[in-house]
RNA sequence: GGUGGAGUUCCCGAGUGGCCAAAGGGAACAGACUGUAAAUCUGUCGUCGUACGACUUCGGUGGUUCAAAUCCACCCUCCACCA
């Protein structure tokens, strides 16, 4: 008796940490079950081959694998190269050009490389989901195609919405869901994890995992964090993403410029703060005892420190209030060279050195005095600058060392 | 296979022969205010020129015209309906 209930308790423990800032959780009676077992649950989820870059977007399942990692589960980072190469319904873009098998590859070593900053190695087994799929003739296909109707795949919202406007949807659309539930099956997964725009997929591979005679997973979906801009989501073809893989002083300073509602945000969902913790820190903000501009920047130093190192988020941290709040350069400023005092005009250098797109943009943002040379402001786009070194600054963010010969 | 519709500058979207580099909105950028936050105000937003100006652009190619994003022909792409 005494056993069973530190059991529970043990229990209730886990699944605190797992429901933190998670959406759905399907259903939460199984997911217990799974666990009381005390086996190491196989936890799915899987990532499209064609974008290797990470950024932060992703990485809000990558820590809810990794609490899963903490509880001691084993995670299964699955990359979809075989459904990579049908392309993604959802997003109805463009025909990707399929992979060679060394893209792929490439692919799945800088993933490796970026996921592991979170997951812990030990812990997590990559798979590639050709593995079984292409492995599968066309009447395996067919038969798995039969454990699923056209009337459960039409509710999924987005076919459902096209379907009701006379919108297309075509067959192959359909595949997609059940690839990626024939994933589960292969995997015997306990559990599956995704973003919300997930969540009928991951249904599917519940329905199918009882279709061919498995316990069904439990399914969890996390939020889609939003992008620098705060309202559309992260992603890199909106531009609004912070990547892993950028420099110290790149990831410091984008989180900067993140509005502080978003900052809340990215603190709940990609920070490894507590709760408690980041609601102390919402208090202190509220009632004034804190300045929002120091929560802020606690948090891009836990972000730089993450993915680079806590000396080059520190480095980051000073060259970003030296900059910004001090009237500073960046050390990593572009270099522009004038040969013989040629084109030495702030319009002709601005354009050349690629700081604008163009001299007529360069004239309008010396218009609007936008332009300061070594901290003096400029109008006067038209006169050359005698032989020396100078630093240009452009509006806020634009930098350059200019040497004029 | 047949019929009809659509393709405009980063995005959406006006524009049916000259007054169109092309309305309006969004995004973006700059300035003021700030904390590289939010909100607000102002301005900019094809290229080249200090500029009255010149040049390039409205899916593609060719044509009609003094003049075309606007008219015609063919082509390409997308979509809908019917089969």
């Amino acid at each position: 008796m005494l056993k069973e209930s530190t059991m529970t308790v043990d229990i209730d423990a886990q699944m605190q940490l797992i429901k933190r800032g998670i959406v759905d959780l399907i259903d939460e009676a199984d997911l217990r079950k799974k666990i009381a077992r005390g086996k190491p649950l196989t936890v799915k989820v899987g990532f499209d081959p064609t974008a290797p870059d990470l950024h932060l977007g992703h990485t809000v399942v990558l820590h809810k694998m990794r609490h899963f990692q903490e509880l001691g589960h084993n995670v299964v980072f699955l990359i979809g190269d075989f459904t990579g190469r049908i392309g993604d319904p959802s997003g109805r873009s463009d025909t990707r050009p399929p992979l060679t098998e060394e893209q792929v590859k490439a692919n799945a070593e800088t993933y490796k490389r970026q996921v592991f900053k979170i997951l812990d190695p030990e812990k997590t087994t990559v798979e590639f989901n050709s593995h079984w799929l292409g492995a599968m003739n066309a009447a395996d296909f067919i038969r798995l195609t039969s454990r699923y109707t056209v009337a459960r795949m039409l509710e999924r919202d987005d076919f459902e919405k096209r379907y009701q406007g006379n919108q297309p949807i075509a067959i192959h659309e359909f595949m997609y869901p059940l690839c990626q539930g024939y994933d589960s099956v292969a995997l015997k997964a306990d559990v599956e994890m995704g973003g919300t725009d997930q969540r009928f997929n991951l249904l599917v591979g519940r329905h199918l995992q009882s279709q061919y005679g498995q316990e069904p997973q439990c399914i969890i979906t996390v939020p889609l964090l939003e992008g620098l801009d705060g309202i559309k989501k992260m992603s890199k073809s909106l531009g609004n993403y912070i990547g892993i893989d950028e420099p110290a002083s790149q990831i410091f300073g984008k989180v900067m410029s993140v509005s502080d509602t978003l900052m809340w945000r990215y603190y709940e969902l990609i920070s490894t703060r507590s709760l408690e913790e980041i609601a102390a820190l919402r208090a202190d903000v509220e009632n004034g005892t804190r300045h929002p501009k120091a929560v802020k920047e606690a948090l891009a130093f836990e972000l730089t420190a993450r993915y680079h190192s806590e000396e080059a988020a520190h480095v980051a941290q000073q060259e970003f209030n030296a900059v910004f709040a001090k009237g500073g350069v960046p050390e990593d400023a572009p270099t522009h060279l004038c040969k013989n005092g040629e084109a030495s005009t702030p319009v002709a250098f601005l354009a050349d050195s690629g700081l604008t797109a163009s001299r007529g943009e360069a004239r309008r943002l010396v218009a609007q005095k936008a332009l300061t040379i070594d901290d003096t402001p400029c109008e006067d786009g038209a006169t050359p600058l005698a032989p020396g070194e100078y630093v240009v600054k452009l509006g806020k963010k634009r930098f350059l060392r200019l040497t004029v010969q």
